[in-house]
DNA sequence: GACCGGATTGGC
DNA sequence: CCAATCCGGTCC
């Protein structure tokens, strides 16, 4: 099969547009264990320097935030609440600190693997698998070694799906940032309307 | 150097 | 509903 990584171009525009046409998009991930992937189904739009919720809000430069400021195209992976793993594609120019987190997928290859990874031996509900940015990035082995990789590599990187998902892109707010001030209410949340791994809300 | 809380998850 | 678990950010 051959691995085709989106091109520097895609990740290099408007945060908004990137996370929606994220959506159908197909996330692989090859390491020593084999290969997984998932086709993408939901992500949020962090805007960088004026959104509150996120973490390069009001031009915060740390460890954990430089690799936003270069140019986009790289994984952005941050420890959330001591135990999971969450993953993001940063996008826009150079000095932009901007990123899209990957919420949830469908897996497609390496069922195997991600059902291991997830300690899951006989799943009741498949989708308990990888709907979740916690979950999918236990199930597809992406963890702090793969900090700053590049997207643009064949290593971990999103590629055109071989089968296009069905449905239409839904858009409602972000999950858990209700600190963000009226940010907490702008539409930058992207989902593939009807798919089973995209995380139920009250609001849609 | 202390303290606080989180872009989550799973169990009660 | 709430604990787990630890790192980053903030303030002293």
């Amino acid at each position: 099969m051959a691995f085709k990584p989106l091109p520097r171009e895609f990740y290099l525009r408007d945060t908004i547009q990137v996370a929606r046409e994220l959506i159908g998009k197909e996330l692989v991930h090859r390491s020593s264990a084999g290969i997984t992937s998932g086709v993408i189904v939901e992500t949020e739009a962090y805007m960088g320097i004026t959104d509150p919720a996120s973490h390069a809000f009001g031009g915060l430069r740390s460890k954990r935030t430089e690799i936003m400021y270069l140019t986009g195209g790289r994984v952005y992976i941050y420890l959330i609440y001591g135990m999971y793993n969450c993953m993001n594609v940063t996008t826009q120019k150079e000095g932009a600190p901007e990123a899209v987190l990957i919420r949830a997928i469908q897996p497609v290859r390496g069922m195997e693997i991600m059902l291991a990874r997830r300690g899951l031996k006989n799943p009741k509900s498949l989708m308990n698998l990888t709907n979740g940015p916690g979950k999918l990035c236990q199930a597809m082995g992406i963890g702090a070694d793969l900090y700053g990789a590049d997207l643009c590599e064949k290593r971990l990187f999103v590629q055109e799906p071989e089968n296009p998902a069905a449905g239409e892109v839904g858009a409602s707010r972000r999950l858990n940032i209700e600190y963000a001030g009226s940010a907490r209410d702008f539409e930058w949340r992207f989902y593939l309307k009807g798919n089973p791994f995209v995380t139920r809300t009250s609001f849609e």
